[in-house]
DNA sequence: ATGTTC
């Protein structure tokens, strides 16, 4: 039988190193026996762990145990950050805003609109800091992000041609734990990150296996009609309609180990007090720090690998070439200058990069509108934006209470056509986008929008293996 | 978000 943390925090063990190694001592050396006389032996080990320091199993328990246990860093006043939308923002996420402000790295922060309660910095959260970087601060899906391209097809295909346009998505993404029997060759598989590093080399194969599939979530790959509204634009295409693919999607399990391996590296070595412990940072000048940053980027470009590899096998099955690609990251760090020239670290958890004309992506809900956007390079948003319409309801909330008909009437009357998804992403779990938008007018200016016509999301992948 | 827990 495996004992469980919790078995450990039961008779006295702390969150910590010491918690970690008793776990695997016992799961190495004392698995046969019942579960009631392993805790009884841990038991012995952190009543008294002088006795056990030269134990031949518990030495190395014991010896965590008996290190001094490291300071707490004590929060700071509150510095003043920006909400934008206050009032359709629910409280838990502006009480993480906080937290975050009173961080002694922290110099500078902004909420965006479509923000909800996550862990440690709240999702649609920026927090600008001095050379530091929070794992929880990027996000557990680290480089999760947004991908559009645009063709000179008649939109209206879509309609004529519905099924065939379904079968595209259906035979070049997947969903769930779906992979692609034959994985595409990409460049990223060649980095040098995968051998420097101990943490990425196990987690390379798995990278392989999953290289341009979706996930889950909230994640979806659909076809769909961008009307350039705005004549001048880095897209250089005219004002009209394209048919257009967007995809939404992040770094799968390789982000996902990155991001749970360097959090538990950071709450161990930043001990903050109970509220703020979610948000344990890296200093940059150590090696776990640097380690974080080397992973967090390679992440970063394995998300946009497999983006990039979704919209070419749709290309391929297009049969046409895209006229423009617009892409950018959500949830990621990125160095950059404050007012002042000063190097600052930029987390956007769930937010959309908006620099001085930078491009970006805010995609509404599956029967609303997404945005091209043109960022304003706002100061006091941080140069960022939302990355979407933001919940309107939870997840579970959602499932109990929205019908599956009231859904499928509101698809039919917005002319979607939905492969897969669950009550969870249904529209009406989702905020008004137009209104999100509207508080959001001073940090971005919008070049066209996209409709979704054919979505595809996760479904029954979840729990059937496809191919 | 994630083969969802060391």
């Amino acid at each position: 039988m495996s004992l469980t943390g919790n078995d450990l925090k039961g008779i006295g063990f702390q969150e910590g190193k010491a918690l970690g190694l008793a776990l695997q001592v016992m799961e190495k050396d004392f698995s046969t026996l019942p579960v009631a006389d392993q805790l009884s032996l841990l038991k012995k080990v952190i009543t008294d762990p002088e006795a056990y320091q030269h134990d031949v199993n518990f030495g190395v328990v014991a010896s965590q145990l008996l290190q001094p246990v490291d300071p707490i860093i004590a929060l700071e006043p509150q510095k003043a950050y920006t909400v934008y939308g206050a009032e359709g923002i629910e409280q838990g996420a502006i009480g993480q805003m906080q937290t975050a402000m009173r961080l002694p790295v922290t110099v500078g922060g902004a909420l965006m609109p479509d923000a909800h309660q996550g862990y440690g910095l709240p999702i649609g959260g920026v927090l600008a800091t001095h050379n530091a970087v929070i794992p929880y601060g990027v996000g557990v899906d680290i480089g999760c992000r947004m991908c559009m391209t645009l063709y000179a097809m008649p939109a209206a295909m879509l309609q004529q041609k519905t099924d065939s346009f379904k079968k595209m998505l259906v035979d070049n993404t997947r969903f769930g734990i779906a992979t692609f029997k034959k994985p595409q060759e990409d460049a990223i598989f060649d980095r040098q990150e995968f051998q420097d590093l101990n943490i990425l080399r196990g987690l390379k194969d798995r990278a392989w296996q999953q290289i341009g599939s979706s996930g889950g979530g909230n994640h979806f790959v659909e076809f769909g009609v961008v009307e350039i509204t705005n004549a001048i634009n880095e897209l250089n295409v005219p004002v009209g309609q394209y048919l257009a693919v967007l995809s939404h999607s992040g770094s799968r399990g390789l982000g996902a180990n990155i991001a749970r391996y360097y959090t538990d590296v950071a709450m161990n070595l930043c001990k903050l007090p109970a509220e703020a412990k979610h948000l344990a940072w890296l200093d940059l000048d150590t090696e776990a720090g640097q380690e974080y940053w080397l992973a967090m980027n390679l992440a970063g470009d394995y998300a946009s690998a497999c983006h990039h590899q979704i919209h070419n096998r749709l290309a391929v099955a297009l049969g046409e070439t895209p006229l423009a690609m617009i892409e950018n990251h959500h949830n990621f760090a990125w160095k950059e200058k404050d007012a002042q020239g000063r190097e600052i670290i930029v987390h956007r958890k769930g937010a959309t990069p908006a620099g001085k004309g930078v491009l970006g992506i805010i995609p509404g809900s599956m029967a609303s509108p997404g945005f091209i956007v043109r960022g304003k390079g706002l100061a006091a948003s941080i140069s960022s934006a939302s990355h979407g319409a933001g919940r309107l309801m939870s997840r579970t909330k959602a499932k109990a209470s929205i019908s599956p008909a009231a859904v499928k009437a509101m698809l039919q009357h917005e002319g979607v056509e939905l492969i897969g998804a669950g009550l969870d992403e249904a529209p009406m779990a989702y905020k008004d986008i137009h209104q999100v938008m509207e508080y959001q007018k001073d940090l971005v200016d919008t070049l066209g929008t996209f409709m979704p016509r054919i979505v595809r999301m996760c479904g029954d992948e979840r729990f059937q293996e496809v191919d």
